[in-house]
DNA sequence: TTGCGTAAAGTTATCGATAACATAATGCTG
DNA sequence: CAGCATTATGTTATCGATAACTTTACGCAA
């Protein structure tokens, strides 16, 4: 009999749910005694304590938390909707906000939106119906009518996530995305390019991008520089797309001297083509990618980047949470640093 | 007063909750009725569905799964438990499993163990507490006592991911980390390398990685090839750690003509030092990685490495999972398909 | 017209815990 | 030693739903 056959066995005979009361009776207390000794609240004397908590051990008793929850209408999940699961970005988000809420006892539970209003509404309807502590969304969406009904009626705190610019929930943790525009251009008139253009995809789903597009056009307007802009809709946020993108528009304008990408998967995939079409970076060409993800990967790299603590974003996140559920006060929002990180020109792997 | 002003008032004076009672009493039927209504079972008049449809909508009502659970002892919550979350790798995975999950109406509950089976045990208690309707673990760990005591507590599937060599659970989904041991090996062997060597870290806290290793290393063996073997357990499974222990590799052994790799990060980092000592890959020496995780992010890139289609294997624990709910038959596990992809020798970005 | 099957709705018990209050036993003060 | 605070434990009601059964009303065949 195969380790598999057993164990479906075992499986289809499942052990029964051992409750509160199978353990009082065990111990002969009642059940709030039971509930007292485990939650550890309470007066309860030290020799019942230990026939309570030899009971319990003995039947291998496991808490069931929905009871709990419902009954004490005190909840210890806290729901967080990202956008994509595999983008490293959020999930290092997600990261730190489970690393601030495990050690006080939090759950979390996950949803991912794919950047669609819709799906997003839907989670969050579904996450509510788990009466949550807290609601974690992505600041950089457009929220559907649906889902802001939701929110009105939530009776949980919610905090956006990697924005900070405009907030119409209880607290945002995230970078300045117009500051982040703002340092690029800056980035770009230190070195005296004039001749910019912005590479990206995806806008219409992307709020905080095409807000960071909109300060840089608008840096440098004012210093009367057009921004030329090449963007699709269709295609992911990936090298590939940058590649292509960006080899369409040297194509166009070969004039360009600096190029903005959306993130560095869009730059690594520009890079890739520049260095190919014999345009060196960034003697020829100055390239700026954007959230610092390149840097994780690789030892070193050409890629000029706008490094974002997304670990920070998710501490700072939960923290926040953590603040309001024990009503502490606290400011409306936490803006994260951004860091101009400058590329070397030491070959990139 | 700001938005964050306005909203926090809100937040103090919450809505009270609407509860199956209230839409009954506006529609003037019993709870019951309603709860057949939203749940669209039984027999009830379109006439009352109606009015049971429209109270709920003016109200606002929003179901409380807590409650409906523990009612119907029916959940809809998955659990999953992965090493790491921001690791893309598990990330992936998890993506797999949310995207088959959701059109089912099911939630993913994430825990992250970060390697360490206590930290593992703990979640799993967690977890279990909240009744979910199955577990997803991750294979390559060594699981506590503990964890073990409470697996065999469980009262739904469990299944494992990322491992289908050797399985105590309801079903696996993974690739044969054996198989990829010698495809490595193999692929030296078409080559007419001699001289390999191994670069890790962290070997004690994943399994998998270890058995690759040892799978490596027997192939070579009954090949009469020795393996060097270089790793360290306090360093971190990235870019820079492998580029640190290839250094130290070939300052130690120079002979060397074929390194696998853990993992692509470490690869990476590999390849960096090979080409800043002046080593041609392929040429001199042949570079091999684990997971196909580079060919996402570039363009083109010069690392060989086997592809392991992790989104896959998410979905086919999920389904598994959906399958063990209705008490489907199916098989004991589903084995990933591994390709070696070679790397090409344009220059990697 | 009787009897029975089905549709449509309601009643009661329960899921497994916790809150809030009640009670019994103890200790301590004046 | 009465009186009261404190400690230790138990009782009852409740959280918000669903399962399982019951009741009522109606239609139609014999």
């Amino acid at each position: 009999m195969s380790i598999q056959e057993r164990e479906k066995i075992v499986a289809s005979e499942r052990p029964k749910t051992v409750t509160l009361a199978e353990v009082a009776a065990k111990a002969g207390v009642s059940k709030m005694t039971v509930s007292k000794v485990l939650r550890e609240v309470g007066n309860i004397s030290e020799e019942t304590r230990q026939r309570v908590r030899q009971a319990a051990q003995e039947l291998g008793y496991l808490p069931n938390s929905l009871a709990g929850t419902l009954s004490s209408r005190r909840s210890r999940i806290v729901a967080v909707i990202i956008p994509s699961i595999s983008d490293i970005v959020y999930a290092e988000v997600l990261s730190g906000v489970n690393a601030m809420l495990r050690p006080s006892g939090f759950q979390t539970f996950i949803g991912e939106s794919q950047f669609d209003p819709t799906v997003e509404a839907d989670l969050i309807r579904a996450m509510l119906s788990f009466q949550p502590a807290g609601l974690l969304l992505n600041g950089g969406m457009a929220r559907s009518a649906d889902a802001e009904a939701l929110l009105a009626r939530r009776n949980c705190p919610a905090i956006q996530l990697w924005d900070c610019d405009r907030n119409a929930l209880d607290f945002s943790a995230g970078p300045s995305h117009e500051e982040a525009g703002r340092l690029v251009a800056k980035h770009f008139f230190d070195r005296g390019l004039r001749r910019i253009a912005y590479v990206g995809a995806e806008l219409d789903k992307d709020l905080n991008a095409r807000r960071r597009h909109i300060a840089l056009k608008s840096s440098l307007v004012a210093a009367d520089i057009d921004l030329v802009s090449v963007t699709c809709e269709d295609k992911p946020r990936q090298a590939v797309t940058g590649r292509f993108l960006t080899e369409q528009l040297m194509r166009m304008h070969p004039e360009i001297d600096g190029i903005h990408f959306l993130n560095d998967a869009m730059a690594l995939g520009g890079l890739s083509y520049l260095h190919q079409a014999g345009l060196p970076v960034p003697e020829r060409i100055s390239v700026v990618g954007f959230n610092g993800t390149s840097l994780a990967n690789a030892v070193r790299t050409r890629l000029t980047t706008i490094d974002v603590p997304r670990t920070e974003i998710g501490e700072k996140a939960a923290q926040a949470l953590l603040r309001m559920t024990k009503a502490e006060p606290m400011p409306d929002f936490w803006q994260a640093r951004l860091e101009m990180v400058q590329g070397n020109t030491t070959l990139a792997i």
